[in-house]
DNA sequence: CACGTCGATGTAATCGATTCCACGGCGTGG
DNA sequence: CCACGCCGTGGAATCGATTACATCGACGTG
């Protein structure tokens, strides 16, 4: 592959020359340029971006690692994070972590090996150590999504704790009055969160949320199947259960499929995370929808932001609910509900 | 952050000495080595990957460029070659063409200009100059899925004939004549041959495939609307429908319902691609399953062999076909039909 | 005892870019 | 007319690693 002495010796110039036509500085004679840009033509010359990286001390890449790449919210979020990136003239790299601390440990050094220019984490766990280092250690960071609480890095997440409250408010209007929830990781912000939103919403009305209404999950499939399965073996099974994210919901329903129950007419179902195919399910789930490529282009808008210097913000998005059937049949509604997901631009900065 | 100067000023040798431990070459003294790996440890060294690859000419990366990360088929395929190359010591990094040829050149020139060792794709169109010279130019290429005719690349993928076959068998049985296909862009080659071995199988049932039964889409959902949209209002619509994706299957299924039609009783629905989500739609859809987990494994695999200077072997690998409940209720079957999963471990070489 | 061999180590070249600095030529103002 | 400054340019240092080659000491052998 052609070098940039190649270039060089083709266009009868020094090296530095053609540096500076490439990087368009200056001074540079106009005569000189067209030499060097014929060369740069005729051999097919592209820069080294490795040997540039070398020098400059830039790569003007990102890394993302996500927990979850199958996880079609994940995909989403790293759609728009590639695209935002793009748009600023940065390559973005994505480690898949699948939910595991060392895969994720694995992925975080590889990049920094890498020496990427920013760091996005959505962490899977709670904080390695070699986290905490690269946290400390200089290499800009936000997080998104989740984050690591007492660790100084921006985060940019979305609220759920209103529309959980919408949620328990159309479920307990549909006259269910025992909720249970598949929680996820409690060593995951989210996981512990949208439990506690739950729980303050439930308080709110009255009701009570026994252990026994709480299943442990690990935001995977399976792990919903199992707690569902738990569910519907109690004494008296909940009425209706709230997922805390779109896999388990699936889980859910597989089980509740398996003991030939009907949703929602035996039992409702409702799900964290709103995803295109939730549309086409059976029934269509309701389910609480983030603002997933908004998110996107915010953390980058912060991570960028840290990297070239600018003071990063952090962001918090509302997330909302979107009623579809699988709590119940809404009775003729009262009010104009949000049935329509109307695109929330609505947007809060802290 | 340290650099091996650093190392090998606080061990006490020279960085030839810190460079042979890390890259553990015979010739070094035990005292030496211990005293290096301590040193390594205090400063919390970590080898600069951008410098090694400059020197070595190699970056232990492999490039993937799909059509489209939000299809869950190319998510999963993503996934699977991650981990395969992950084995073998290699990083993936992914870029997302979103079936737009202007985007796949930006991949694929971005990957290049990072030297990558190897290049997996996907192609999203016709061939680019880029594209061939690409595969030209010595960089290791396979192909995978979708391939470029004419292009001298190993390619990895899926024959889908049989299983089509199989499809339009279970669809006569069912009593379907009419039957029509949601084609993919005739620029890729997975486009056109499900077209052709749809066309095939009809022949041989003796079944017509008039061109207002071909409906030409772009693998998006919202073509799959766009075009079941046409067949149903055909004076006399198909039957039943083959997408040639499972996202415009998914269009499909959303047009079939905005006319308050129902799956299958009304008309059937079949698609390629199977994904977990059919499982879960209203009804479960019948598609035809891919070994995608195999085939990443089979690509990362041909790949690495070019990239090591051994000859790499084109893979295809059978799809099957998944019976569900799209297509109508199977009367009870008279021969044993392939309703269960069994994984295809079958696979053929050329 | 001298010499060849081998193992451990250091010096320095190298990869492909960027960039500081020096230099020559030319225009301009005093 | 001289000096200063600026512009265009090239030489060379530099980034952080790897590795060919040189060196040096110890050891074995004839």
């Amino acid at each position: 592959m052609a070098s940039i002495k190649d270039v060089a010796a083709e266009a009868g110039v020094s090296v530095a020359t053609v540096s500076r036509v490439l990087n368009d500085h200056p001074s540079v004679s106009e005569d000189a340029r067209t030499r060097v840009l014929a060369a740069v033509e005729a051999l097919g010359y592209r820069p080294n971006a490795v040997a540039r990286s070398l020098r400059t001390d830039q790569t003007r890449t990102l890394g993302l690692v996500i927990s979850d790449v199958m996880n079609p919210y994940f995909t989403e979020l790293a759609r728009s994070v590639e695209e935002a990136a793009r748009a600023l003239g940065y390559s973005v790299i994505i480690g898949n972590a699948d939910e595991r601390p060392d895969l994720q440990d694995h992925h975080v050094r590889t990049l920094l090996d890498r020496r990427i220019d920013g760091l996005l984490v959505s962490p899977t766990d709670g904080a390695s150590p070699l986290m905490l280092d690269a946290a400390r250690g200089g290499t800009p960071m936000v997080f998104v999504d989740r984050w690591i609480p007492g660790v100084d890095v921006p985060v940019v997440r979305a609220d759920g704790q209103a529309a959980v409250r919408d949620l328990v408010a159309h479920l307990y209007g549909l006259g269910h009055r025992r909720l249970a929830i598949i929680a996820g990781p409690a060593a995951t912000t989210t996981g512990s969160e949208r439990v506690e939103a739950f729980r303050a919403a439930l308080a709110e009305y009255g009701l009570p949320l026994p252990d026994a209404h709480i299943g442990q999950g690990d935001f995977q499939a399976e792990s919903g199947r199992r707690v569902t399965e738990g569910f519907l073996d109690l004494p008296e099974p909940p009425e209706a259960v709230f997922a805390a994210d779109n896999l388990m919901a699936l889980g859910a329903l597989d089980a509740i499929r398996a003991r030939g129950l009907r949703v929602p007419d035996d039992i409702a179902l409702a799900a964290f995370d709103d995803i295109p195919w939730f549309v086409h399910t059976d029934p269509p789930i309701t389910a609480i929808a983030q603002p997933t490529g908004e998110l996107g282009r915010a953390a980058v808008r912060a991570l960028v932001d840290r990297i070239e210097g600018r003071p990063p913000q952090s962001v918090t998005l509302p997330a909302r609910l979107v009623v579809r059937r699988s709590c119940g049949e809404s009775a003729p509604p009262e009010q104009p509900a949000a049935s329509e997901p109307s695109p929330a631009t609505n947007r809060s900065q802290s």
